[in-house]
DNA sequence: AGAGAAGCAAAACAACTGTTTCAAAATATG
DNA sequence: CATATTTTGAAACAGTTGTTTTGCTTCTCT
């Protein structure tokens, strides 16, 4: 919560009492916080002209036992949130020998999987999402591809993207050959391909296939340069990072379903009248259960 | 101008003549920019499981003299990025209102995703799902069921799982009925059903035959009284609250995942061993692309 | 006025930084 | 198959890091 404003605080409220010499460190620190988090102490030492003993002085001065632990908070101040989290992380990893083991692995992967959400949806990121929307759109054609873990994702998307338009392929290569799903592809359709870490064969030859065929690319992975991400039209990079030998794919999940959102947003009524007359067919297939109650939340 | 994206671009545009140890090394520094930022040099090699003199060779071989050059772009992005979210928000709005509203939704989404995850690891939770682990553990073999918007979660359950324990069925009534795929269960099983209104008949179909055969049930839902949770023998709520239309699994997808975390976790070495296995008969089979490098996470 | 305390900076320190060197290992080439 | 080439990591390096020690200065108080 308080992070690097602790430190601000204990600066400035015990400003009074500090030496002469401190003072103009404490003061050169408040106006310039960002020097502690880029720079080393020597350096800022030598900016607010004072010896580097004097700012080790002024640490214990305002109770704070080494240089790292108060240039960590104003670096976790530039990172804005998601680093504050993989502290926590660290702090709980040292505490949780002797407490519950199972309780404490399950608070550690809620945190990093919304942290994983979180970077997902970065400023940078949405502005990625908006660009894939417009060129889905604009598609004759929508493939998506996802093998093995990544399966799951690239299900979501086609089974949501349908309910409202019916140009989506999953390309699964479960009935036969993948080359019977991509036959006729090209540049006026796009491929949506879903993937990380270690990569697996089939994704990657669906994408240089439909790279062959000038079709673009959506690329949604691990890494600027994985296979599947190389020459992509949008590089759509989520992190996997996970807390057991298998690798998250929880946000990929959720930007898919973003995307599907966005779509429909943008699609207006047109888009919803389509999920409506969707609905409806499932429902003459008797596809659901009468539902007798609504959701009632805490 | 370009700045720290400068340096990004060439590692990109590079990375494929690069040396597989310098690709490892490239590969960490675009998939963690901010450590290029805080941390050392030594650090950041040692996070990225490569020797230091790696790092500097890949210094001359994108043609940055020193690594020092290097880093100052990616503190200068650090210090910039604040300033130019504001900019950009007044960019796109200038551009257009319509970027502007899905920018919105998008956050929109982002919070409430964090906030189901949030919910499904609620200390609440937290007991019930290590109750379904134990539950899991002692059974004979495992159903999973999940139809429609739900199938992501089963599948990806069943996936994870299956690299560790072979005693796992997912029936998705994809090969023909139900029936088939559910013959033999009884008691000593335990069927994991997943699903949210409106509730798919043939998943609650599953979840009623399981129960007249009294094999018990973890119910992974979005109430209480839903049709797949009465009489459940562990019940897991999740929220799949959304913006769109659609309801949300990505809760679900991560409950599972930690449940999969969890159950290896606990399962100590011989489930990492049958994990390795596992992973090497994958290997045999041709399923990836070269990758020498496991994965590693810092 | 001088004993005592407080504040201070220079120097010493061990640990760590980024870089270079060099020989072994891996790979390609003939 | 042997040879040439590249790729690699351990060790060595000079410089810098954060911290502690040391002794000198400056102030205070009876």
């Amino acid at each position: 919560m308080g992070l690097h404003s602790d430190m601000r605080e204990k600066l400035i409220s015990d400003y009074a009492k500090l030496s002469p010499q401190m003072q103009k460190a404490a003061r050169y620190i408040l106006d310039h916080p960002n020097d502690v988090a880029l720079r080393s102490m020597r350096a800022l030492a030598r900016a607010a002209d004072v010896p580097p003993s004097t700012v080790t002085r002024l640490m214990t001065a305002i109770g704070v036992d080494t240089w790292q632990q108060f240039r960590d908070q104003y670096q976790n101040r530039l990172l804005d949130l998601p680093a504050s989290y993989a502290n926590r992380a660290r702090e709980t990893q040292n505490v949780s020998q002797d407490v519950d083991r199972d309780q404490h692995l399950l608070e550690s992967i809620a945190r990093t999987e919304i942290d994983n959400i979180d970077k997902a949806f970065s400023a940078e990121l949405r502005n990625r999402i908006i660009e894939a929307c417009a060129a889905i759109e604009h598609a004759r054609t929508v493939f998506v591809v996802g093998c093995g873990a990544a399966y799951p994702a690239a299900y979501q998307f086609a089974y949501a993207y349908r309910l409202f338009r019916d140009n989506v392929v999953l390309v699964d290569g479960r009935s036969g050959a993948f080359g019977d799903q991509l036959r006729g592809i090209n540049r006026r359709d796009v491929m949506i391909a879903i993937g990380a870490r270690p990569y697996i064969r089939d994704t990657v030859r669906a994408v240089d296939y439909a790279r062959s065929q000038h079709c673009p690319v959506i690329a949604i992975c691990d890494s600027d340069v994985a296979p599947i991400a190389l020459d992509a039209m949008i590089k759509l990079i989520v992190s996997d990072k996970s807390q057991s030998f298998f690798q998250s794919f929880t946000a990929a999940v959720s930007l898919v379903q973003a995307i599907v959102a966005l779509l429909v947003a943008r699609g207006g009524q047109k888009a919803l009248e389509r999920i409506a007359s969707a609905e409806e067919q499932l429902a003459a297939f008797d596809t659901y259960v009468e539902d007798p109650s609504p959701t009632r939340n805490s």
